[in-house]
RNA sequence: GAGCCACUAGCUCAGCUGGUAGAGCAACGGACUUUUAAUCCGUGGGUCGGGGGUUCAAGUCCCCCGUGGCUCACCA
């Protein structure tokens, strides 16, 4: 803690001011006021002439603050080098970063302006006509001038300039900030808008008030927080200093919300099943176990909500949804968490074909949600506007390893042997379902950047898909890839209750040879199952992966808020 | 679970073959009424992840432990 925070801290006491206040009005977000005065710009390419101010060092780069003659200014980022106090015609994209106008792609241009800043700033920066606002947020920035002082305060939408001047606010207002503020208190300001001479949006204040005293230093501010373990175990100081951080989870919170709105337009209804399970089936994974002390039993935390959901469809409900988590006990890397969100949805009557149809549509629908249509990954650009290239399980295999399906499903000798040499681990130890599921991986799975649906999996691998129409060997099952993930995994669901039971069984058998995932068999399960389910098709997406696609990041870590972490001792 | 790498001020990072622990930002004192990574002058700040060892001397070399990252294994 900061002692010299706490020494203010105990002085405002001493005055009988209160340091943590009950409310303060404060009737918009800031990206709200910033939106009324300050518009998008289309991107385009421009021109302009204007003084290098300064040049500050980016990672990557730069960024330059330049002005025109008449002194308005903006930002501009480069890679190339600008010498400071000199003038150049500076070409670039115009968009907004960090809510200011910048030029994005800066360079030297030999093109004549086609534009002035002060032209683009009356464009897209509006005179906000001195309106009253009253506003709160943390303080991120203080720039005292001596009888005036600059700050920053931010919400979780965005950033607004403040400016105190001394005659203004009054001699003890003024000095009681300069005395008992610091950057990162919560404050409430009242004042007007207007712009400074630079063109930033700014609050002129007449009064000021500390709602919550901040007792730790806030991180630094041009770096932000860079520890992981840091963004990790304290997300909330990611969320105050990483703007990317920020959007990421906003845009998860947009993606889920999409979901939402797309099955509920589709006549869906959503519902919620146990997660305490007392038999952990529908998936092939180990469970976290616990125990209800009154029921005197071991219970699991659900690996997958599959079950239920289609005993609910048994029940009469023609198109359910659930979103929740899902809990495995594995190991913790890149693309695992121990708990993780996905949506599993099914519906009567329909087939996995009508899910490729449905699964596109949706992605049509989170295309347009998050005005995301590409991504730039190491892979290449990746393009999710459907709609997306179909292949076969066994066709993507022969293609690569020139073997057929028979060799797969019927010569497990040799397939061992291939395996080996692949260099598959352990691959004679394996069961023949393993096998192939690695063969797959090591052979197809690389190819896999663009969205492709993975369609009629062998029955050996999918114990609750319901047998091919076309081949007694196969499941109508597909798994839709995207740079090389899996982001979602659906089938006809097999409702047939003799062949369920015979499926579980095959199960049993193969947990008894060592198989340690082979899916737990569910009698309540099959016993609905007797009561007649309507042909069906379900699908589960992983929500952590999907929003790691479209926000583009490597690790499940960044979209989680709170992911698991070893505790410290 | 295995291998490799990292851990230094509140934050971001330097610190070579062992020789008195550094910078920028933040903080503290001062100047400045349109600044914006403000600027200028001055000040304080460290169990170098923890423990043990080698040495006259360890942030630096060795061993053990902790946490994290990457690769592999396991797994969706």
């Amino acid at each position: 803690m900061e002692e010299f925070r706490k020494k203010k801290l105990e002085e405002l006491a001493k005055s009988q001011k209160h340091v943590y206040k009950y409310e303060f009005e404060s009737p918009y977000f800031i990206h709200e006021i910033r939106e009324k005065y300050e518009k998008e710009p289309r991107k385009d390419k421009i021109v302009v002439k204007a003084t290098v101010k300064r040049v500050s060092k980016l990672d990557d780069g730069f960024v330059l603050r330049i002005a025109s003659s008449s002194g308005l200014e903006m930002l501009a980022y480069t890679k190339e080098s600008f010498e400071p106090n000199k003038t150049y015609n500076i070409e670039g994209i115009l968009s907004r970063v960090d809510e200011k106008l910048s030029l994005i792609d800066a360079k030297v241009s030999t093109n004549e302006p086609n534009t002035t800043i002060d032209d683009i700033k009356k464009e897209f920066d509006l005179d906000p006509n001195f309106e009253d606002v009253s506003i709160a947020g943390r303080l991120v920035a203080l720039r005292s001038m001596g009888k005036a002082i600059f700050g920053h305060i931010q919400d979780f939408s965005g950033k607004l300039q403040i400016y105190i001047k001394k005659d203004v606010v009054g001699d003890e207002k003024f000095k009681f900030v300069e005395d008992f503020l610091d950057v990162g208190d919560i404050i409430g300001v009242k004042g007007k808008l207007f712009r400074t001479h630079t063109g930033e949006l700014t609050v002129e204040v007449f009064d000021i008030e500390l709602l919550t005293k901040a007792l730790n230093n806030m991180p630094e501010k041009w770096h932000g927080i860079k520890d992981v373990e840091i963004k990790y175990r304290q997300r909330y100081l990611d969320l105050i200093a990483n703007e990317s951080s920020r959007k990421v989870f906003v845009l998860r919170s947009k993606i889920i919300k999409a979901l939402r709105e797309f099955f509920d337009k589709n006549k869906f209804m959503e519902v919620e099943t146990p997660i305490l399970q007392p038999i952990a089936s529908g998936a092939t994974a180990r469970p976290f176990i616990t125990y209800h002390n009154y029921l005197e039993s071991e219970l699991y935390l659900r690996i997958a909500p599959e079950l239920y959901l289609k005993k609910l469809i048994v029940g009469g409900i023609p198109r359910v949804y659930e979103i929740g988590k899902n809990f495995r006990n594995e190991g913790v890397d890149t693309t695992h968490n121990p708990e993780f969100t996905m949506v599993e949805f099914y519906a009567a009557y329909w087939d996995y074909k009508k899910l490729i149809k449905f699964t596109e549509e949706l992605f049509d629908y989170l295309i347009e949600a998050t005005n995301i249509d590409k991504v730039h990954t190491e892979n290449g650009i990746i393009n999710l506007k459907p709609p997306f290239r179909v292949a076969k399980f066994f066709e993507l295999l022969e293609e690569k390893t020139s073997k057929d399906k028979k060799f797969f499903l019927h010569h497990e000798e040799e397939l061992k042997k291939f395996a080996q040499e692949l260099g598959i681990p352990r691959a004679y130890t394996l069961p023949k379902a393993k096998l192939i599921e690695k063969v797959f991986e090591y052979t197809v799975e690389d190819e896999l950047v663009q969205p492709t649906f993975i369609i009629d999996f062998p029955k050996i691998l999918s114990p609750l898909a319901k047998t091919h129409r076309e081949d007694d060997e196969l499941v109508e099952r597909f798994e839709l890839y995207i740079n090389k993930k899996e982001i979602a995994n659906a089938y006809s669901e097999l409702n047939d209750p003799e062949d369920q039971a015979k499926r579980f069984l095959e199960q049993k058998l193969q947990k008894a040879t060592g198989d340690e995932e082979a899916m737990e068999t569910d009698d309540d399960f099959v016993e609905a199952l007797k009561y007649g389910m309507p042909p069906t098709a379900g699908e589960g997406i992983g929500i952590d992966r999907l929003v790691m696609l479209f926000a583009n990041v490597d690790s499940i870590r960044d979209v989680i808020l709170f992911p698991a972490t070893r505790k410290i001792e």
